[in-house]
RNA sequence: CGGGGUGUAGCGCAGUUUGGUAGCGCACGUGGUUUGGGACCAUGGGGCCGGGGGUUCGAAUCCCUCCACCCCGACCA
């Protein structure tokens, strides 16, 4: 392609809108553009990059014996109603209205359609196992749109179903489908992690998420270094340490602690450490009214307490102040188990029935009661591990201390078990002939984002960097000065073959200043430069990578060589034509 | 949805406090000089100052209201 024609309207300054580098740049290198919140279009070079990075998925896919179909993005009501999740999943999904008032939503996920697809058409259990794809654009009204690509309302994912006979089976097909994610995001070049993953609304047993590690990631993940437990923050495991276990009961004593309200507070305040204290935590579940509680020095993990109490996430809320007074009698912040005013579901994490001697709210304004004792003071609903998970908590399966980092999520693998083909009433008929109902597996690759995700590891203060399996173009050839015939004909000589060998060649024949140009070519990423200039006459060019700052002037013969090499070097085959 | 912020030329911004003819840089058109890391000179075009309503002789500026966008939080297969 030449530059002179390419539509790249490329930013010399950082548009308002954008926070993070890869937003930022992907906007400035002229990729993408912003239409509203949330929905972006894909110029030539950002829809070249998502193509490639959906030709990758799609081999990876294929290879694993996954089939290829396209579904509609528009899905009508009764199919959600099905399964119930038409209200469950919320005001996430976009809806809308025919011209009938007959009810349709733009396509989140596609569960329901894949099952209802299938399931009059495949009858027996010779035809399974069964693995279908597609590579589609999902809609999700999401509350708060960010970041660009990493979470927008309109994006491309590849979904992926798998239907088996038995649970044998589905877990073959997820650990295909693991298999097949880790090669495609180790083509992808993005530096990974495999965490376990909480399965949220999607229902179903185990799940794993494919989080690229990054600083901006939405996502917090604890991870072992001594071994390879990793886990979503809200999934992980706590354990750790406890002091303070051995103590011999005391009695109860009121304390008078006026205007001691937070735990940090109270710790000043008694001056002893946060652990001595336990945190009551008051929420309404639809109309009734919980107590939670915790050890001081730890935060609750609202996912474990609604999975616990099997209620989805958006039924569980933080109560208002004038919940509190009603329950406790007491302005917020004096909250705890002992002489409630109403009776109410108290919920305690295991720990605390092992600390001795700690310190609660009094239920009365001011005043807190030391050395409680779970059991002889107070008893409630045990939950083995309502903590959410801290750097230094114990690895639950090396013993070494966990440690913490951020993630994007490009990718997750569900075990969804009957959930689906039980409400929409997909069976099979088994070897003796008796129905039965499909074993479903989901598996999701967020495409746009992958491309966010890339970026974000791959780029400098100058622009995109990008791996050459992914990089809109391969080779970027700079004419430095458009007016000296000879280094524009080298240039197009070049061009041309290498084009001719199967190569992806950007030919910048722009009447623009040298400086111009290498700061455009940094931006946009391409891997491999040329750079033809004053020694075109004795067809010698210039030939550097975008990845390092190495600069060598070799005759055109070479490098052809080079480029070879570079191919060879990223595992990558030329395709001749 | 709660809190905070911003809407002025294609992009980045000043002007709003204290009402008085709408500005700067980049980009763009034309002419010229330049030409290996975002050139220079000259000249020119481009605005419903987010929308609506109000106050005023007069509103980008003050008041009311709606909308959009961004950030933090909540939420998220």
């Amino acid at each position: 392609m030449k530059m002179s024609k390419l539509y790249l309207p490329t930013l010399r300054e950082v548009p308002a809108e954008a926070e993070i580098p890869s937003h930022q740049l992907l906007v400035r290198a002229g990729m993408m553009r912003k239409l509203v919140s949330g929905v972006y279009s894909y110029l030539p070079l950002g829809h070249r990059v998502i193509r490639k990075i959906e030709q990758i998925v799609r081999e990876e896919m294929d290879r694993a014996g996954s089939q290829e179909l396209l579904m509609s993005a528009i899905q009508p009501k009764e199919l959600w109603e099905a399964s119930n999740r038409w209200d469950n999943f919320g005001p996430e999904m976009f809806k809308l209205c025919d011209r009938n008032e007959r009810e349709f939503c733009l396509g989140p996920t596609h569960e329901e359609y894949f099952t209802n697809l299938i399931k009059d058409e495949v009858r027996s259990y010779k035809q399974l196992p069964l693995n279908l794809y597609q590579i589609q654009t999902k809609y999700r009204d999401e509350k708060r749109p960010r970041f660009g690509l990493i979470r927008s309302r309109e994006f491309i994912m590849k979904d992926a179903y798998s239907y088996d006979k038995d649970l044998e089976g589905l877990k073959e097909s997820y650990r295909i489908m693991w298999d097949a994610y880790e090669n495609v995001f180790e083509r992808l070049k993005i530096k990974f992690r495999v965490v376990e993953g909480d399965s949220g609304n999607m229902g179903g047993r185990k799940s794993h998420e494919f989080m690229a590690v990054s600083d901006i990631g939405e996502s917090l993940v604890a991870y072992c270094d001594d071994c390879d437990y990793a886990a979503t923050d809200e999934k992980a495991k706590v354990i750790y340490n406890m002091d303070n276990i051995d103590l011999e009961e005391l009695e109860c004593e009121k304390v008078h602690t006026p205007d001691v309200k937070t735990i940090e507070d109270l710790a000043d305040f008694f001056n002893i450490k946060e652990d001595r204290f336990a945190k009551a935590v008051i929420y309404k579940v639809n109309d009734e009214v919980i107590i939670a509680l915790v050890p001081g020095n730890r935060e609750l993990n609202e996912i474990k307490l609604c999975n616990y109490l099997n209620i989805g996430e958006h039924e569980l809320e933080i109560a208002d102040e004038e919940t509190i007074r009603e329950v406790t009698g007491a302005e917020p912040g004096f909250t705890g188990p002992i002489n409630l005013k109403k009776k109410v579901k108290i919920l305690v994490d295991e720990r605390i029935t092992k600390m001795k001697n700690f310190i609660v709210g009094a239920n009365e304004t001011d005043h807190h009661i030391k050395n409680v004792n779970y059991g002889r003071d107070f008893t409630g609903e045990i939950i083995e591990d309502l903590l959410l998970v801290e750097a230094g908590d114990i690895c639950l399966k090396c013993g070494k201390p966990l440690k913490m980092e951020r993630g994007i999520e490009v990718g997750n693998i569900f075990q969804l078990g009957t959930k689906y083909s039980e409400s929409l009433e997909a069976t099979y008929l088994d070897e003796n002939g008796k129905e039965k109902y499909f074993v479903m597996g989901s598996y999701g690759i967020g495409v746009s984002r992958s491309m966010s995700a890339i970026v974000e590891q791959y780029h400098d203060d100058k622009g995109i960097v990008w791996p050459l399996v992914v990089a809109p173009y391969h080779v970027i050839i700079t004419i430095v000065n458009t007016k000296k015939e000879e280094q524009i004909e080298l240039g197009e000589k070049l061009y041309n073959e290498l084009k001719d060998m199967g190569i992806e060649v950007l030919l910048d024949d722009r009447k623009e200043r040298a400086g111009v140009k290498f700061n455009d070519r940094d931006l946009i990423g391409i891997p491999i430069q040329i750079t033809v200039g004053k020694k075109a006459g004795e067809n010698i060019i210039e030939y550097s990578l975008r990845n390092n700052d190495e600069k060598i002037e070799i005759n055109i013969e070479e490098v052809k060589e080079k480029i070879k090499e570079e191919f060879k070097k990223e595992g990558l085959k030329i395709k001749s034509i």
